[in-house]
DNA sequence: CTAGGGTTAG
């Protein structure tokens, strides 16, 4: 007991002159940590005999990982009430074990405790309030901490002005993180690869994968080193863009250089192989990734079982759920989710509840993407009402519906022809406070213009476009295929033609439904034209573009001009889709055609 | 002591 609290006075007494040790250079800071670590080790060593059982010490000395709020309030009380006080540093490494955990909100309460306990922040704990304002979107407090930062006499550091950067990145405010690395530099830090690595995340997530390309190249311009974390940010990026080459050989550049790819990198890489259908080489680069002995998590198996479930291939996917069973990959949420989704796509909907009651039993509380998919999978086979059911249940688990889950079941209702439940349980998600994006948006005036409501609908497309809402073109499309089939080809032709001016782009099925348009109208000429004008755009018309002008010449009995069409579609890969057979059959059965033309289609 | 990448639903 002695010679605890000898140590512990000496501990007390060695952080009261340190400072000053350090201002007068009497000692050199290397042996001052050397000593300083010897004390605080015999301190946790005291500690931990006195205790009896697990303290605080000992769990920050063996590293805290995936703790909970309750744990974490224990443990931050533990560490109030102990005397001596632990140090900043016990605390700062504590919070940052909490912050990873993402729970930025407790971080920031026990910050506030800590004050109110009179202990006082240093650089390291403000700079933790800075991630953690960042991190829930408070910016404008974590620039106030940075005020304090200033007040208190601490010159902000390179890891303030990354924190911030980092904040601002997230919330997707790439050009405001750019000017502040300016300011930074000015104030004396340097932008480092955590700095750019910030940057080019932001990039990234703002979708402009040449400009993160730009700044890679920058980074050695400037000999900031780039790591394994720049490259695959970059490559994920390039993989969700579909440029699955250049990911590739970016990939290859980073080993070049010495870089290891992690299993993050290989699970970019393997999904968008998956995803781009090449599925030979996504198999080849999992070997790869194993033979690396890169180990695949919990991540690579919901990757995994995502596309096989896209595909359609649920044998398979299951048989990924058992291997990740054998080797010990608990999965998660997502995992289940993928798997309910799957069953629900394919119409299975007692097995989709039966996975549901598999998650719940393997203590995976099932959230508002589970009971989504299941209402997806209810309105798919027109049963909207036990989506209805489903969806009443959501709010007594505690889960709240989003603009997803009110989408899928306005397009139910829609689908269903009960275009008035359909308004009304849009009504109900505005007055809930959800609200409604361009996709839910895109649902409801699609169900309109469908139950032959295009009035109701043109009248919200003009609040619309008053709007601040970036209106999509699959939102034109929807109206100018509402307009076209509701007889309005004069007002769609002139939306269409007004698109360059908005900012929009018409694609394939912009195209598809202006072509349609017209045939309707017996504009065939000026169907022809726009088919032509296409191809000069640069959009490859489609089987259905195809399909569609097939049948409006054969309607117009001009055999010549369809079969010119027949041939070219079958030049480019594609055949008469089920609704131009059946019209060359039958006009076969009345004697229009011969059946040479119905040969001809095959 | 501080920062950061990859997975699910319309």
């Amino acid at each position: 007991m002695m010679i605890q609290r000898s140590i512990t006075t000496n501990l007390k007494a060695f952080r009261m002159v340190q400072p000053h040790l350090l201002k007068t250079g009497t000692l050199r800071t290397d042996l001052l940590c050397t000593i300083s670590s010897f004390l605080s080790s015999c301190e946790r060593d005291f500690s931990s005999i006195t205790n009896g059982n697990v303290c605080f010490r000992e769990r920050l000395r063996s590293g805290i990982v995936d703790i909970k709020k309750d744990d974490a309030i224990a443990l931050f009380q533990e560490m109030i009430r102990s005397r001596p006080l632990p140090g900043l540093v016990d605390f700062s490494r504590f919070f940052s074990a909490i912050a990873r955990t993402k729970q930025f909100n407790l971080v920031l309460d026990f910050c506030k405790q800590l004050e109110l306990n009179g202990i006082a922040h240093n650089i390291y704990t403000l700079n933790i309030m800075i991630n953690c304002f960042c991190r829930c979107c408070k910016t404008c407090f974590a620039y106030s901490v940075l005020g304090k930062v200033m007040k208190l006499g601490y010159e902000p550091d390179t890891t303030t002005f990354n924190t911030l950067i980092n904040g601002l990145c997230l919330e997707g405010k790439v050009s405001k993180a750019v000017v502040l690395v300016d300011r930074m530099v000015e104030n004396g830090c340097q932008p480092d690869m955590v700095t750019y690595n910030s940057i080019v995340n932001g990039i990234c997530r703002s979708g402009d994968t040449s400009l993160a390309f730009d700044m890679l190249r920058k980074m050695e311009e400037r000999n900031v080193k780039a790591d394994v974390f720049t490259y695959s940010t970059i490559i994920d990026s390039l993989c969700r863009d579909g440029c699955i080459d250049a990911a590739i050989s970016l990939f290859k550049e980073m080993e070049t250089k010495g870089i290891k790819s992690s299993v993050v990198t290989y699970n970019s890489l393997v999904r968008g192989l998956c995803k781009a259908g090449k599925w030979n080489d996504g198999a080849l680069l999992l070997k790869d990734m194993v033979s690396r002995e890169i180990v695949p998590n919990v991540i690579t198996f919901n990757v995994l079982l995502d596309v096989f479930v896209k595909e359609g291939k649920l044998q398979e996917a299951n048989e990924l759920y058992k291997e990740m069973i054998t080797r010990g990959i608990s999965p998660n949420i997502i995992t289940y989710n993928t798997l309910m989704d799957g069953y629900c796509m394919q119409n299975r909907l007692s097995e989709a509840n039966n996975m549901l009651d598999l998650m719940v039993r393997n203590k995976c509380s099932p959230d508002i993407v589970t009971f989504t998919s299941l209402i997806k999978g209810y309105c798919m086979v027109k049963r909207v009402d036990d989506g209805m059911k489903v969806f009443r249940n959501i709010s007594k688990r505690g889960l709240v519906a989003n603009a997803v889950t009110y989408s899928i079941l306005v397009q139910g209702f829609c689908q269903s022809g009960k275009i008035k439940l359909a308004e009304e349980l849009f009504q109900e998600m505005v007055s809930h406070g959800v609200l409604p994006d361009v996709m839910t948006y895109g649902i409801l005036l699609d169900g309109l213009c469908d139950n032959g409501k295009l009035e109701k609908a043109l009248e919200i497309f003009e609040d619309l476009q008053k709007s601040k809402m970036d209106l999509g073109i699959v939102m034109y499309t929807t109206i100018i295929e509402g307009m076209c089939k509701g007889g309005k080809v004069e007002d769609a032709w002139n939306l269409f033609c007004s698109l360059p001016c908005k900012g929009v782009k018409p694609n394939v099925m912009t195209y598809t439904v202006m072509i349609s348009g017209l045939c309707k109208k017996g504009s065939l000429s000026e169907a022809n034209i726009l088919l032509r004008k296409m191809e000069e755009d640069g959009n490859a018309p489609n089987d259905c573009t195809y399909n569609t002008l097939i049948r409006a010449h054969l309607r117009d009995g001009d055999l010549t001009a369809s079969a010119k069409l027949i041939e070219e579609m079958k030049s480019c890969g594609f055949s008469a889709d089920a609704s131009s057979i059946k019209m060359v059959i039958d006009m076969l059965l009345s004697g229009e055609l011969d059946k040479s033309f119905l040969d001809m289609l095959s």
